[in-house]
DNA sequence: AGCTTTACCTATAGTACTATAGACAACGGA
DNA sequence: TCCGTTGTCTATAGTACTATAGGTAAAGCT
């Protein structure tokens, strides 16, 4: 039901995809799908909402549980891609058709985000307060490359040849620690 | 005139925008858009190629040009990021709507965003095979991530307070140079 | 058996959107 | 002065899309 509406908007985007396109899939008529939800929005948020609700909670798991910043971290973005394996069609529905959610769903869906945003945030702050992560790191930019690079992989997920979801966990998680951790010796000056 | 049509492809997506609502950025009649375009395609096929033409060219020049491989990759990072400053509406509507072009136009922008990608990879190997980035960094991923961060920036450029353009280029290339270079001790096992 | 609910259906009102046809006014050059 | 070009206009054909109204058949409940 909501995924045949996640695998649609993902397809051809909220706007591209028509109603009937869903009823298509589900392979009913176009106006039975309004027994199903309200309006063509009202399946938006619900596919939006279903691509984003686990992630705060997880990660709250994550970071109330035992481990360092770094397994923290680690885990976070293992959480973050797992969605990606079995249910690309709401993550990308999400990432990219939830801006034309009306007003008060788009709120809705970004308290949520929010939510999510500032658990890495805290993680990686607590990581830089510990002294596992350099001290000139700034949390909130962490914390947007973190997503930004997650986030990112969910558009060529499963069209990169030789990028299994393991690889692309491992990699992420490699480069993000690398990236974050206190290792003495700073890149050299690069020239703009 | 193009900017036009990326300001309204930016804001409301391809589909939701109406070459009614590119005639109204531009004060003109709906039909008078034809005389400029042969269609609403044909006006986000100009929109995504000013989007992505210059990116190709630059990286030629700068792969070409002098400097370590860390030197070069911070260019790339200076280059990418930089029509985001002036230009956002062409870059928004290119990495969001390109995928809306019908298949031969999709294929020419896609043969230069290939090339492009290309460049970063022969950049990115050859710091690898002189040694100056880690021998198990994987072109391709880190290619993907460069990439990936560089364009997720796109999403909140402008909106996130605090981070100037700036600030943006040089947490960037701090990120992925410590990511990429060989420094030694690598971060120790974490847990799935 | 009789009533209610569930899960559809047909038909259509009403709107919005792309693209074409053809007119026209201003201007620049021959 | 006449003509072609440029940039715009009005009007509209044709299509597609959302959502509503109201019907129906089967299943479940009492």
């Amino acid at each position: 039901m909501v995924a045949a509406a996640a695998k649609v908007f993902a397809a051809r985007g909220y706007h591209g995809a028509s109603t009937q396109d869903i009823a298509d899939v589900l392979r009913i008529r176009q106006a039975s799908l309004y027994y199903y939800f309200e309006s063509k929005e009202a399946a938006l948020e619900a596919v939006c909402a279903d691509g984003v609700e686990d992630y705060a909670v997880r990660a709250l798991a994550i970071q109330r549980g035992p481990g360092s910043a770094a397994d923290k971290v680690a885990q976070l973005v293992v959480q973050h891609l797992a969605p990606m394996r079995e249910r690309l069609d709401f993550t990308l529905a999400f990432l990219r058709e939830r801006r034309f959610l009306p007003d008060p769903a788009r709120k809705r869906i970004r308290a949520i985000e929010r939510r999510y945003e500032r658990i890495i945030e805290r993680v990686i702050g607590k990581g830089i307060a510990s002294g596992e992560f350099r001290a000139d790191l700034d949390a909130r930019m962490a914390t947007l490359a973190l997503l930004g690079l997650g986030n990112s992989a969910a558009l060529w997920y499963g069209r990169e040849p030789g990028a299994t979801h393991e690889r692309i966990v491992e990699s992420y998680v490699d480069l993000l620690l690398r990236a974050f951790r206190d290792v003495g010796a700073p890149p050299r000056a690069w020239a703009h």
